[in-house]
DNA sequence: CTGGGGAAGGGGCCC
DNA sequence: AGGGCCCCTTCCCCA
């Protein structure tokens, strides 16, 4: 519907739910299962992933100091690399989890368009840059001081393997994972399905320039086979055959040229450079290889299905045994171009360099499954890290408001047996991801993000005094108090051997901190609380060492190191890492401004901006003290009003609290500085109501009402006869106590209050 | 210098 | 007890 806004949707906390409300009011919240939303990616454009992602990673910063090209420097924290013997980097591997959907990139590197490539250009990190189904240039990783880490990223050599996605956006090309992604597990990327197929079609393009008069067979995946004309007059097309069954007419199917650009990449590598597909390690040398058809025809693979099913994983026993639901030309392949490695430019070309000859899968991958329509949702939990603050949660609903009435979100879907064996966490009894808490250790040694685990032994909750940043001898005793009074027994609601004073209020018991007396409803809250006076910070970050008071505020840290930002304005889509930055963000749409100067209504949107602004008003710029409160003003008729309306009455009665503060108000107004120092009283009196009538315009009847009294009062002190109460207005004395308030007057009339500078300033 | 925007840390309340 | 969240505050940077 095309009402549905996307910039009303929401994600649900496990990126399987989209909300949407119409009026953006929770009231009219739906919520739709989109069960294949994230899980199903294989089918995603590359608009999806750049509306969809959920996670931004941006390069860290170079610092230009640095010796190490911007190639090394460039990697986000949360990556690592791997390096050779001889201290070549081979690879890119994550330090953390990382959820699906993060978006890492864009890829950096020298610009050249088609005509602008130099001739000496080493095209091993070319990649291509179209626009509007043309060329539009390259983007060179070579240079490894203008090329970012992404250069490094080795291409995926199957589905199983495959985390990472390249996709063109804009003119950029970003990495987006497909799914989470383990600590230490190796960061592995393949095309999207349109930037390959944008590649095939120019290099089909290209194909059917060439003069090659045969038609050419070629195994295109595990069990098709492709025999295609390349005769100029004929029609581009493919006609595929079941695996072995080449030559058996019965069973062809042809296809669109966009499945056969998608497929036929490894063939046109082999047309174009004449080179087997040897590259990848894991492939037998004649895997690929394209031969002589004996009838004559073109060139044919050798088929060896039992190398190719052990490629492929399917004898893996998840995808064999447990994933019944693939179809089975699904299994095992890449994302969209298995085994399409060697073209000359991109992620192909930099395979063979970087992986060594005995590189094998790693032990991880053979646990994750591919793109199941159930995988990654119910057991998102187990592949993320021992706090359940980093599984994905945007929007500030809770996940109770997700969950059913028995707390389960769904039906389990994905059968016990299916769980990867590396479980950090113990399967939930009841199906709920709130039931999935952390085991106190990781399993089989994983680090499972230690930065963000506390020091892990209750004790260390009361850190040793070399431990504890405080060195206050009474802060420590509090800790130890604490420590005491957690393992004493109780005695009942009351309490009383807690070293903690107790106090009533409405009937309630509320606990009362020693040492600055606030009051807490939860003895748990005053139990944080007192670290603010021990200087106790049991939550580190493993990373910075930088400590915490409480494990969220930790949390909340680690997303500087992983940058991630799971709160997104719905108005700009701007993300940010919390909600309360988000919140202060939303102001600027909303144009609310709650902070106002009560001088001169100026209005804010944050309050540093407010006390900021509060400092034009101080007190230095007013050179007109009241000798009898040394409050100062700005115009000498404020202090004339000032005297007579407030300050020589009871200075505590409310109602000359306010008037004070009226007087003040006017002083920094606009309407005070049109008046010249030697206004008359009816001059001053007109400024006040004018003033008056501008400020509270809009305001509620009672404010209304308290004006036009205030008003009365104001213009009754203006007009009231001089008495001999009333010192003379006395200029501050460092603001050249010589100058005649005439003289002053002229300055103040021609410049505005803001730029009166006193002298010497 | 000032206003404006964002990043990040800290305290506390509710569940 | 601890998680989640909110609000407040400060710092930094930029125009």
């Amino acid at each position: 519907d095309s009402r549905w806004d996307r910039r009303l949707w929401f994600w649900s906390p496990f990126q399987n739910f989209y909300f949407c409300s119409f009026t953006g009011r929770p009231a009219g919240v739906f919520l739709i299962s989109l069960e294949s939303s994230l899980s199903d990616m294989s089918a995603w454009r590359e608009v999806d992933f750049a509306l969809n992602c959920t996670y931004i990673v941006p390069d860290q910063v170079s610092d230009p100091s640095f010796s190490l090209p911007k190639a090394m420097t460039s990697i986000p924290r949360n990556l690592t690399f791997d390096y050779s013997a001889d201290n070549e980097v081979t690879g890119v591997f994550s330090k953390e989890y990382i959820p699906q959907g993060t978006r890492f990139g864009p890829l950096q590197g020298d610009l050249y368009t088609k005509d602008s490539v130099p001739k000496e250009a080493n095209r091993k990190y070319f990649w291509r840059i179209y626009s509007g189904g043309q060329l539009q240039h390259f983007i060179d990783g070579y240079d490894v001081q203008k090329s970012n880490w992404m250069r490094y990223v080795n291409p995926a050599r199957c589905l199983a393997e495959q985390n990472l996605v390249a996709c063109q956006n804009g003119r950029d090309v970003y990495f987006y994972t497909i799914r989470p992604v383990e600590p230490k597990q190796e960061l592995l990327v393949w095309y999207s399905q349109e930037f390959a197929q944008r590649l095939c079609s120019h290099m089909v393009a290209s194909l059917w320039k060439c003069k090659n008069q045969k038609p050419l067979r070629v195994r295109v995946s595990e069990n098709r086979e492709a025999i295609f004309s390349n005769q100029k007059r004929k029609r581009r097309r493919c006609v595929f055959f079941s695996c072995g069954q080449y030559g058996n007419a019965a069973y062809p199917e042809t296809v669109s040229q966009t499945k056969l650009s998608i497929s036929v990449l490894q063939l046109i590598y082999d047309m174009t450079h004449g080179l087997p597909h040897t590259s990848s390690p894991t492939l037998p040398p004649t895997e690929n290889h394209l031969e002589e058809d004996p009838e004559g025809r073109g060139v044919i693979p050798s088929p060896q299905p039992d190398r190719r099913e052990a490629l492929l994983g399917l004898n893996h026993p998840y995808l064999s045994d447990h994933h019944p639901s693939l179809p089975a030309p699904h299994r095992g392949l890449p994302l969209h171009l298995h085994g399409l490695y060697g073209h000359r430019e991109g992620l192909v070309s930099s395979y063979p360099p970087l992986y060594s000859h005995s590189r094998h899968l790693q032990p991880p991958y053979q646990f994750l499954p591919p793109y199941g329509p159930h995988y990654p949702r119910l057991v998102l939990p187990p592949y993320s890290p021992p706090f359940p603050s980093v599984i994905p949660s945007r929007g500030s609903l809770r996940y109770s408001s997700y969950l059913g009435t028995d707390g389960v979100p769904y039906p389990p879907i994905a059968p016990p047996n299916l769980l990867p064996v590396s479980l950090p966490y113990a399967p939930s009894s009841q199906g709920g991801l709130k039931e999935l808490t952390p085991n106190v250790s990781p399993p089989r040694g994983a680090p499972a993000t230690p930065e963000l685990s506390p020091p892990a032994k209750p004790d260390s909750y009361h850190p040793s005094p070399e431990q504890s940043p405080s060195s206050c001898e009474e802060a420590m005793n509090l800790s130890l108090a604490l420590n005491k009074s957690s393992t004493a027994p109780r005695n009942g609601p009351g309490h009383k051997s807690l070293p903690y004073p107790l106090k009533k209020q409405n009937g309630k018991i509320k606990y009362e901190c020693n040492i600055c007396s606030k009051t807490f409803g939860q003895l748990s809250n005053l139990k944080v609380h007192l670290r603010v006076h021990s200087g106790e910070r049991p939550f580190q970050c493993h990373l910075c060492k930088k400590s915490f008071t409480q494990l969220a505020h930790l949390q909340k840290h680690h997303l500087v190191h992983t940058g991630e930002k799971p709160h997104e304005c719905q108005v700009c889509h701007k993300r940010f890492s919390s909600t309360s930055n988000l919140k202060t963000h939303l102001r600027l749409h909303s144009g609310e401004k709650p902070y106002q100067c009560k001088l001169c209504n100026t209005k804010f949107t944050q309050y540093i901006h407010l006390k900021l602004h509060r400092r034009l008003h101080s007190s230095r710029d007013r050179p007109y003290r009241c000798a009898l409160c040394s409050q100062t003003f700005f115009h000498r008729f404020s202090l004339f009003v000032h005297q007579r309306s407030c300050c020589l009455a009871n200075s505590a009665c409310p109602v000359n609290v306010h008037m004070k503060e009226m007087v003040e108000r006017f002083d920094a107004s606009q309407e005070a500085d049109t008046l010249t120092e030697t206004a008359s009283t009816s001059q001053v009196g007109e400024a006040v109501e004018h003033w008056l009538a501008r400020t509270l315009e809009g305001e509620g009847k009672e404010d209304q009402k308290e004006a036009t009294v205030l008003l009365k009062a104001l213009t009754a002190a203006i007009n009231a006869p001089v008495t001999p109460m009333v010192p003379s207005a006395v200029p501050v004395s460092h603001h050249s106590p010589t100058l005649g308030f005439q003289e002053r007057a002229s300055v103040v009339h021609l410049h505005r209050r803001p730029t009166v500078k006193t002298e010497g300033q």
